[in-house]
DNA sequence: CTGAAAGCGCTAACAG
DNA sequence: CTGTTAGCGCTTTCAG
């Protein structure tokens, strides 16, 4: 397929762009005006620069470009795992953003994990990224909280800035930009949309305890429940990972357990995926024996049959304001950045098909019309 | 939420090497020392390196550090887009061997373009990244290729290393790794076993015409057809995007134009998802009605309903080693690069759901037995 | 074990 | 329009 790795290091030196100088018969800082375009060059001198530069295969060193002055052109995005629907979307909005910024996009993943969470923000502070975007909610912790707030204060001493991306801020007076959205809103129209379906037995699943989405999720499931004098029910709270895994263990665990509940709100939709295959192994049905719902609206929830019922969270869009908050645009250098640092985005609930009304004895009326169903995403409030 | 942006440039200088030098009574020579801790340094020396570090808020600069000599530490990935989860998962696996070889992964997203990537290329050697991977299939057409030849040979001599991860090598003697799996053989053994189901119409839906993986995946499904005896259809033959939203679109026109046929095999799982859809709207049913099948096996099949019949590609395995084959490990110095460069994965057909056995007349009979069935996986070849 | 000094490759004044 | 000249902040011989 190709040669043998024989060498490691090149046989022959780097060229640099002292050496495409000499070759062009012109000074060093000429080549580097040509190279950047940014500072008028006499047109043959421009075109025997680059007759040189292509001659000698020179590619300019980005180092030594962001050492001697202008920045690194680089943003930096710290993310618990690509793969994961929430952050791949997050993470595709702060891609573009920062290609259309100019820069290039570093990632990291942290597997969850909120030391490594922090060691990244160093390295990415090292690497002189313009912006380090922290994406997703956050481990509920005093002591972090606090690291937190100090690598903030440093990014901004350098000049950088650090994003928070749908978490909350660590303190009042802390130098951090946020893009941020409604966990308790969304958690508590969904809930009520449930209580209004007669669902008052709901099973709350999935989502790592202690982690802000987490909290404020729960928060406005429980006060939709208390605003309806529904009592609340801690065996009906099931915390755990934010996985299809999680959500199909523990669910098939809780029917087996023969624990009684009408509705599952599952933390987010992974969870709904997980859960949903645990119904359906159980030889139930979604919505006719238990409805289900799930949270921020990823394509395969839409994919997902019946189609899930979600809250939509614009996830490309808010990667997109964590860039766009924190750099200046590549043209225009007519850059505002939020007044207070602040950008808050809208959700709204998607009402597909997971979700029925309840009825008084199990009534498995609408099974057969369901295969004929339409198409059509039903009800005043949906989207997509 | 945050302190509004008041100054873009710090107030006070970033402190450096030097000023951590000077506050701890040494040379900068010894801080490069301790900090790197490569190198004999006395106890109470290190210890007030350390302290000047944290009095003075000190962060390395890893441009200086990178210029200076030691590598760039980063490896840089190129794929269509983030999202997708045949890159996301050939991404995460990157990103983890990058971190387990202590460096950090830049990604770069292409949306498809040959030109963004060979740009993309260009720019993660101009960063003196150690490796590029360039993911996926590629662009059909020899101008390309001998551009992506000439930047292979140019990261060589600069050191590092072109890896080309599910793509084919761009020409004998050019300097590159390569990661590759079976598109050609999946793609026959897939349409095997729908010629085994009596499957003889069989629709092939997506994946852009141009594309080494459509090439090769085509390829191998015309010569399953040819091995047969059945002749080839090209009113069956539908090329187009990679996505969901082709595979829907364009099986929905075809079901209305009546095409005749019994099975599909979608290009890869997102077409197939599309297609699912597309069947369903039809009010047609998988696999009663009509059989489908998919490559690359990503979470989403086993999501569908029925589950889908695909091909296995280890696709975070390609990752891995895409950067494992580039680069010396962390620790162990010893490091084995492939003998010739190349690694070749291998696939296997996943048989779930989606596919039943054709029958003269469209008989109906197993739709209501099919509610109850068993969800372990079936048949002796498959994983997961 | 520690210091001095010479760059790494580029940009950015400041002069011509 | 173009050249000269300093560094940018770090690593790394080479001497002590």
């Amino acid at each position: 397929m190709a040669d043998a790795p024989t060498h490691r290091s090149s046989p022959t030196r780097r060229a640099t762009i002292t050496d495409v100088a000499a070759r062009a018969n012109v000074s060093s800082a000429t080549v580097s005006r040509v190279l950047n375009g940014n500072y008028p060059v006499a047109e043959p001198t421009r075109t025997r620069v680059h007759a040189a530069v292509d001659e000698l295969g020179y590619v300019i060193n980005a180092h030594a470009r962001a050492l001697a002055g202008t920045s690194s052109r680089t943003v930096g995005i710290i993310v618990h795992d690509v793969v994961d629907p929430f952050f791949a979307h997050i993470a595709r909005g702060v891609e573009r953003a920062a290609s259309e910024a100019g820069r290039l996009c570093m990632v990291c993943c942290t597997h969850g994990d909120p030391r490594r969470e922090l060691a990244f923000v160093d390295l990415l502070h090292e690497q002189r990224a313009d912006a380090v975007v922290l994406v997703g909610g956050a481990h509920q912790d005093r002591a972090y909280a606090r690291e937190v707030a100090r690598r903030a204060r440093s990014l901004h001493a350098g000049g950088a800035r650090l994003v928070l991306c749908g978490r909350p801020s660590v303190g009042r007076d802390v130098p951090t930009l946020s893009v941020e959205y409604d966990n308790e809103g969304g958690a508590f129209a969904l809930t009520d949309h449930l209580l209004t379906q007669g669902h008052e037995r709901v099973l709350y699943l999935g989502g790592p305890p202690n982690l802000s989405t987490t909290h404020d999720r729960l928060a406005g499931h429980r006060r939709a429940l208390a605003l309806r004098g529904v009592p609340a029910a801690p065996e009906l709270v099931h915390t755990g990972a934010f996985s299809p895994a999680f959500g199909h263990r523990r669910l098939a665990e809780l029917l087996a357990a023969k624990l009684e509940f009408s509705a599952v709100f599952a933390a987010n939709d992974m969870v709904a995926i997980g859960a949903s295959q645990a119904i359906e192994e159980a030889g139930l049905r979604v919505p006719d024996d238990i409805s289900l719902v799930g949270y921020d609206d990823v394509p395969a929830a839409a994919t997902l049959r019946p189609r899930l019922t979600t809250v939509h969270v614009p996830l490309e869009e808010m990667g997109r304001q964590a860039v766009r908050s924190a750099v200046p645009d590549a043209e225009s250098d007519a850059w505002r950045p939020p007044a207070d640092g602040g950008v808050r985005l809208g959700t709204h609930i998607v009402v597909r098909d997971s979700v029925a009304a309840r009825t008084p004895s199990p009534a498995r009326t609408a099974r057969t019309a369901r295969t004929e169903r339409t198409e059509k995403d039903p009800g005043p409030s949906c989207a997509r």
